[in-house]
DNA sequence: AACTGTATCAACCTCAGGGC
DNA sequence: GCCCTGAGGTTGATACAGTT
């Protein structure tokens, strides 16, 4: 066993196929179907179930991919250290959900950056499931992951098996935010059913769990409104609910200047109980670098900033 | 039956390391 | 510097099994 062959086990089963992981690995199939083969005879063990849809691992082989993924990591972390350009390199990258204090956070933060060093961001608004799969498989080193404070003891246990670290940036409810001129705008205080008869838009992939259980995707995806618009993108977010009059839409509490360059207000919903918890998440032997730990303050900052609207 | 994906084989190439 | 060896790679062909 080499960590070639880690290399290898750990592309087929981002890939899940043979065919697929030479070409991304730029080798033939034969070899590298040797190469896995050798690998399993060295181990004693069947890393993956072959069927004509492609490979899949073995419950041995989950195990194995696990550890063959933090020795990986390991190894570029500590490849990086001594790299030559290592210290005017710096690398940053997180996913995060569509949340608009967390977006101004990283404008703030790129304004910060130093413009003389060699820089490589990464920053992805997506789901919780896909920002998870970033730090395991795609090696970002950041996450910021939102669930429903209620799920909490789901998502720890699978951050544990996951090898992942977790911390508690925010709880918080959600604001329903609208138009200045929705006909709610200016009432001091509003029920959820206040907004039955309006457009409600949300996101088309939202931070549903990783959990089977349907009525948890249920209870994230529920809403009272009849109308719904479902976005993929959150650029025209902000433009749709300043035209359309009557529409709104769940959000962690946004920052005042985005309001107001929108003509956006937000309200709490009196009876909307539910709370939300943003949570930072890296793996469990991953050391924050200064920009990682700018970012965190600048998150805490909007947070501050927009907690008490 | 056609297609898709993996397994295996033969023949050959490239490269690094060791011995002389 | 030359030769040998082994590891790891290629190409092309074929076999086999499961799916459509």
């Amino acid at each position: 066993m080499n960590l070639l062959h880690l290399k290898y086990a750990v592309e087929i089963e981002k890939t899940r196929s043979m065919n697929k992981a030479a070409e991304n690995l730029f080798m033939g199939q034969p070899n590298l179907s040797r190469a896995i083969k050798e690998l399993e005879e060295s181990l004693g063990i069947t890393i993956f179930k072959r069927t004509s849809k492609g490979m899949t691992p073995t419950a041995k082989g989950e195990e194995f991919l696990s550890y063959a993924k933090n020795i990986l990591v390991q190894i570029e972390t500590l490849e990086s250290l001594y790299k030559d350009d290592n210290e005017n390199k710096i690398r940053f990258s997180i996913s995060v959900p569509r949340a608009s204090y967390i977006s101004h956070a990283f404008i703030n933060f790129a304004k910060q950056l130093d413009n003389d060093k060699n820089t490589e961001i990464y920053y992805k608004e997506t789901n919780s499931v896909q920002a998870i799969d970033n730090i395991i498989q795609e090696d970002y080193h950041l996450a910021i992951v939102r669930y429903q404070s209620a799920f909490e003891s789901y998502f720890n246990i699978m951050f544990n098996e996951k090898n992942l670290r977790a911390q508690e940036l925010w709880e918080f409810e959600y604001a329903a935010v609208m138009s200045r001129r929705h006909r709610l705008a200016d009432r001091d205080s509003i029920m959820c059913s206040d907004l039955n008869d309006s457009i409600q838009i949300l996101h088309g992939d939202p931070y549903v769990p990783l959990m089977n259980a349907s009525e948890i995707k249920k209870a994230e995806l529920s809403g009272s409104a009849e109308k719904k618009i479902f976005l993929f993108e959150r650029a025209s977010q902000f433009e749709l609910l300043e035209s359309i009059d009557n529409s709104y839409m769940w959000v962690s509490p946004i920052p005042k200047e985005i309001l107001v360059k929108h003509n956006l207000v937000q309200k709490r919903c009196s009876d909307f109980k539910r709370k939300y918890k943003d949570v930072l998440v890296c793996r469990k032997d991953y050391n924050f670098n200064r920009y990682d730990r700018l970012f965190i303050n600048l998150v805490e900052k909007a947070k501050n900033e927009v907690e008490n609207f």
